[in-house]
RNA sequence: GGGCGAGUAGCUCAAUCGGAUAGAGCACCGGCCUUCUAAGCCGGGGGUUGUGGGUUCGAUUCCCGCCUCGCCCA
């Protein structure tokens, strides 16, 4: 309601401006209010004016807001403060709007229909996954819901690098720190599954032992470090035992992170596979096409002599050209001298595969089977009768900051191919770490280096093992949540119980990554992420609980208090000080919308968490406020059911775009 | 050395394209359960938005310098 009330009063505006001014602005700024006082939308559009009409900007509003009438849904509008236009709607219809409007909203969003790829989680399958890994998967689920709600057609992929170097690290530990050969690795992953231990919980380990082991006794560093690119190369390779085991480990590593991945909803449609992009030769076809479109030259001379290279993003370079005035050292090498590729390299292949601009594809598999769907996994020899994936019109690749120079230089090499539209549908979603305070290092009993000991934040780290492991703190969550379950619902059924602990868990974890915007460090401490008190999910998974909760005792459905609405009689209601409180919960509960556009306009889901909180706050004093079932007046005692009614369908639905259910009891 | 990001209340974070009195949560202090559930509500103290300039009707926001921290590249 409100993004389409908005759209109107912007193309009224637009009109008038045309008409009038012969003034033509693309996208005039509509902002709201500090107070429904004041109205539902302001115009600063007269500041603006005043500049180019030489006039003063509270006269420009004068006129302006005698000329934007009438526009539907609108009461009024009127000049305050230095020149705004302050838009006030009809509340009543607004209200009547709302309520049978069931929400939905008829304008398309700009993402409509569009074939989006959206690739999350993407952890090396060699150790279990930790909060970091959290922060990624659940960003990426959010945001693919998000895109889902707004009518895009999503393809969400978990991209595994299974040959790359820490799977080569877990290999050596598994062959020479434990001596196991293929059959020997067979025989642990069963042992481990007899035993109902996690592998990944092993891997863990073991990788931390491996990496100090590589650097034990120093006049072993070299031998061992020979090791290391021994068994990478083997990896890469294929068709060795080294390989065989790399296979067997990792796929069980990544059978444990889809698990994990689960238990907080987190579903997959494919996972493709760093080992098939090699054996099946995506580097060979993507490298002809940069050579033949000129992307890279081969560097002459320098420190670069014999190598590939390609100008680096923003450098003014385009392309192949060699600069007149000597080599470019500042070119992103893309094939070493000695012929191998660099990561770079491998993912602009990878690339031009999601756009469907390779000219090449996978086969595929059926991997993994979730209740209402299966999982694919590429392949070298696949199975007929798969979907089909790639060629998507937009991307979406959830990887952390430190990755913003390789993603940018992929999206110059698309750019220099001629792909300006690939390119420009090609978002890095970044997001920064998540690190440890000290006092939650050393509750996990890491000793802290002094310098350490005073920072805000220390990194994790998966070489020393230090960090918070996914399935643990999830643990950690259910059995506190369980608790307060088992007191509060001691004659609620122990399954029932059970999944109310589970919702509350999942709640408060997935609220918890996503209340802080991507550009912030999430400094993890477990006080604040076991709370379910204040700024969390189980603070708005309570606020429908109580919504609900006066309709199962007042005997009425929340959709059947929205249906009977009547637009008589509630008109009183939403008006003076405590209407326009009440009003407050509608105008908030109708902005939905407007958020879902502008949290993927900006790849910003904490916007959404955000305004849920903020709803959810409204709801709780309205609540305090009003003893709705034992309200005597009956116009508005309706009125008052229907803003319940109304939250609490607004709120579910923002909860699911975050992927948080909301329990039936708390 | 170059690039990117950050610096806002005691702590953790918000603040839409530059907009009206910079807001939340936590912590602290004081109130509110015979009511539709207190995982809640109300009240209180808390700010030179790192710093110095500039742009303008207006700057946490944009530009330049400096300081501090983190990351990436060499």
């Amino acid at each position: 309601m409100y993004r389409k009330q908005q759209r109107l009063l912007r193309e009224r505006l637009q009109t008038i401006l045309r008409e009038s001014y012969g003034i033509t602005l693309p996208n005039p700024a509509i902002e709201q209010p500090p107070n429904s006082a004041l109205g539902e939308f302001a115009l600063p559009v007269a500041f603006d004016l005043a500049r180019t009409l030489k006039r003063a900007p509270r006269q420009i509003a004068g006129e302006l807001g005698k000329a934007l009438p009438p526009v539907a849904g609108f009461e009024s509008f009127e000049v305050a403060g230095a020149g705004y236009i302050n838009c006030k709607l009809d509340r009543t219809a607004a209200v009547i709007g709302s309520a049978r409007g069931a929400g939905e909203d008829p304008d398309p969003f700009a993402v409509s229909g569009l074939h989006c790829l959206v690739e999350h989680t993407s952890i090396n399958p060699n150790k279990a996954a930790h909060v970091g890994h959290l922060r990624n998967a659940i960003l990426g689920d959010a945001f693919v819901r998000l895109l889902r709600a707004a009518g895009a057609r999503v393809d969400v992929q978990n991209y595994i690098d299974n040959t790359g170097v820490q799977v080569a690290d877990i290999v050596v530990g598994l062959m020479r720190l434990e001596g196991y050969d293929l059959a020997g690795v067979r025989r642990l992953l069963g042992q481990l599954q007899d035993g109902n231990r996690r592998v990944d919980y092993y891997c863990w380990d073991l990788y931390a032992r491996v990496s100090q082991w590589y650097e034990a006794e120093a006049e072993e560093i070299e031998r061992r470090r020979q090791v290391r690119l021994e068994t990478l190369h083997a990896i890469e390779e294929g068709g060795n035992e080294t390989a065989g085991i790399a296979e067997l480990i990792s796929t069980a590593v990544l059978r444990r992170h889809l698990e994990t991945m689960l238990r907080l909803g987190i579903e997959y449609d494919l996972l493709p596979r760093e080992s098939e992009i090699l054996r099946l030769k995506f580097w060979d076809v993507a490298f002809a096409q940069m050579k033949q479109k000129g992307v890279l030259y081969l560097e002459a001379e320098g420190r670069n002599q014999g190598c590939w290279v390609m100008a680096r993003a923003g450098s003014g370079e385009s392309g192949a050209t060699p600069r007149a005035d000597g080599p470019d050292e500042d070119a992103k090498v893309i094939v070493r001298s000695n012929g191998t590729v660099t990561y770079v390299g491998k993912d602009i292949a990878y690339h031009l595969w999601k756009f469907g601009l390779l000219g090449r594809d996978f086969e595929y598999a059926p991997f993994f089977a979730y209740p209402e769907r299966s999982c694919w996994i590429s392949a070298e020899h696949g199975i007929a009768g798969h979907p089909h994936f790639g060629a998507a019109q937009a991307i979406y690749n959830v990887i952390d900051s430190r990755q913003t120079d390789p993603q940018a230089n992929v999206i110059e090499a698309l750019r220099g191919l001629g792909y300006a539209d690939a390119a420009k549908h090609y978002t890095h979603f970044s997001y920064e770490m998540v690190a440890l305070t000290p006092r939650c290092a050393l509750e996990l009993g890491y000793q802290l280096a002094a310098e350490d000991a005073g920072r805000p934040y220390v990194e994790v780290s998966g070489r020393k093992g230090f960090g918070v492991k996914a399935d643990d703190l999830l643990d950690r969550l259910i059995e506190a949540a369980q608790q307060e379950v088992d007191a509060r619902h001691p004659q609620r059924a122990g399954e029932e119980r059970a999944t109310i602990a589970r919702q509350i868990a999942v709640g408060a974890l997935r609220y918890f990554m996503l209340k802080f915007t991507r550009g912030s460090v999430i400094a993890f401490d477990f006080r604040e992420a076991l709370s379910f008190e204040g700024e969390t999910g189980p603070y708005v998974q309570y606020a429908v609980v109580r919504a609900r909760n006066i309709f199962r005792k007042g005997g009425i459905s929340a959709a059947e208090a929205l249906e009977e609405l009547p637009a008589a009689g509630i008109g009183p209601h939403l008006r003076g000080e405590e209407g326009s409180e009440i009003w407050d919960l509608w105008v908030s509960a109708s902005q939905l919308s407007l958020t879902l556009e502008q949290c993927i306009a900006t790849a910003e889901p904490a916007y959404l968490a955000k305004h849920a909180f903020r709803l959810a706050q409204l709801f709780n004093n309205f609540y305090h406020r009003h003893h709705i079932l034992h309200e005597e007046d009956a116009d508005r005692r309706r009125l008052l059911l229907a803003t319940a009614a109304v939250v609490e369908r607004e709120l579910v639905r923002a909860l699911a775009w975050l992927g948080i259910e909301a329990p039936e009891a708390m």
